[in-house]
DNA sequence: GGCCAATATGATGTATACAAAATACAGGCA
DNA sequence: TGCCTGTATTTTGTATACATCATATTGGCC
């Protein structure tokens, strides 16, 4: 309570990845808390209660709280403060459809510009899911830097911006939905078939690796009956699987 | 330079559009002001002296900029101000590849869930397009508007959301842009074209109508060489018109 | 006992004030 | 004369203080 998050402290804030602001510093933290649950979907973030458990004025949180905004994690009601950026099924489906759009220009834009590093970052983040032993939160974490990975390399920053901002707060929406162990290891094996598809090693259609993969992200037929059957239409397969 | 700006004003603030907040009224200014050339690309934008001109603090003008930024408009450069989004060569080819993408989409939805409320707006535009007779500035004001209603219509707040970040500062690039009568016919030719694809008075494939319009939005060899061949390529017409 | 209203509390919105950083400018030196 | 450096000014970043509005609580009334 009386850590006054000193910003002449050279240790934690080492040269490169040092926010330099304030601002900056409470994004990242409150980034991190939301994705991670500890705020959850629809929760109040108060000013003022944020800013004395850091030690600091309100200024500086508003404006991060104006930034998170920006990426779609939190939305202002004018005179209510803002609250944690929480998705009914209908939005769900709405992403989601943006979602095809997007991401499979993306997956085509990343295999055409595939370079070893950033096949050597998806592979590595495809070995830590596969030996993944930790929290759901971990996991959620690393299912969204593998496809974070992917828009970064479009080499397109506003086809990255959008999906961020589409995208991220899907994750925090879905960090909290507990799935077996089975449904793991299908995600898994669709996350290495979207990565054959980058790395050329498939010839597979890049919009059909990815409702593939979408198919197993929305299992809940209470919530995604909608989607599911979106998701299976505009393929048009003959056998009617999920 | 004596008119603080008066919150209590209710002539200005007519019930309805009025903005409740000081924040909300600089961001509708510094937009407009934006999209008008008042503000040109690149130029900075300084909190003090936009404050002194409306006679409140600086408070309200930082969070407008930092509003601004949202949508797309301004970037904030880390303790070096906000600055009026830049966009180079490449940078309108990203956002136009993008855009493709998206608008279509948008097309094909408006489409599907046309009403003759939303017929009614578009055709109205059109009109006052048709009969303009102003500044190059409402010109492309009207422009925006129109395709702005085809994004609302398509009842994603998502897809409206990320037309609108990419979109704007596009417009605002343009608006500088001088063209002659002969361009200005032919633009508005293809307004009326995606209308009546809209409208469904016309069966043509919505991807097409917007391509063959998006070509005349860039007819600038010496900038947008690159983009137009980007435009023409997947159509693969016979004939190698622009 | 339950519903409505007036008050009390606490939140956001804005203003003013100060600190630190960046830029502009002037002077010294080669 | 041209470049570098140190100072001055300007601007952003943050803190504190106050005004206004929203919500919660309490009291009265039906």
């Amino acid at each position: 309570m009386d850590t006054p998050l000193e910003r002449n402290t050279p240790d934690d804030a080492r040269p490169g990845s040092a926010p330099p602001t304030l601002r900056a510093h409470v994004v990242r933290m409150l980034r991190a808390d939301i994705l991670a649950g500890k705020y959850k979907p629809g929760d109040r973030l108060n000013e003022s209660q944020i800013a004395r458990e850091l030690n600091i004025s309100r200024i500086p949180v508003r404006e991060a709280l104006s930034q998170l905004q920006e990426q779609g994690l939190v939305v202002n009601r004018e005179r209510r403060g803002m609250f944690v950026m929480d998705l009914g099924a209908e939005e769900v489906l709405q992403i989601s459809s943006l979602r095809i759009i997007l991401e499979t220009e993306a997956i085509k834009l990343a295999r055409s510009r595939m370079t070893p590093e950033i096949r050597a970052q998806l592979e590595s983040l495809m070995e830590q899911m596969e030996a993944w032993n930790g929290t759901l939160l971990d996991a959620a974490a690393l299912d969204l830097e593998f496809h974070r990975t992917i828009w970064r390399a479009t080499g397109n920053p506003y086809l990255e911006r959008a999906l961020n901002t589409l995208m991220v707060p899907l994750f925090a929406h879905r960090t909290l939905e507990h799935v077996s162990q089975e449904i793991r290891r299908w995600r898994l094996s669709h996350h290495r078939a979207l990565l054959d598809v980058l790395a050329g090693l498939s010839d597979a259609d890049p919009q059909e690796a990815l409702l593939t993969h979408l198919r197993m992200s929305y299992t809940d037929p209470e919530r995604y009956s909608t989607l599911a059957k979106t998701l299976s239409a505009p393929t048009a397969k003959p056998d009617g699987q999920i």
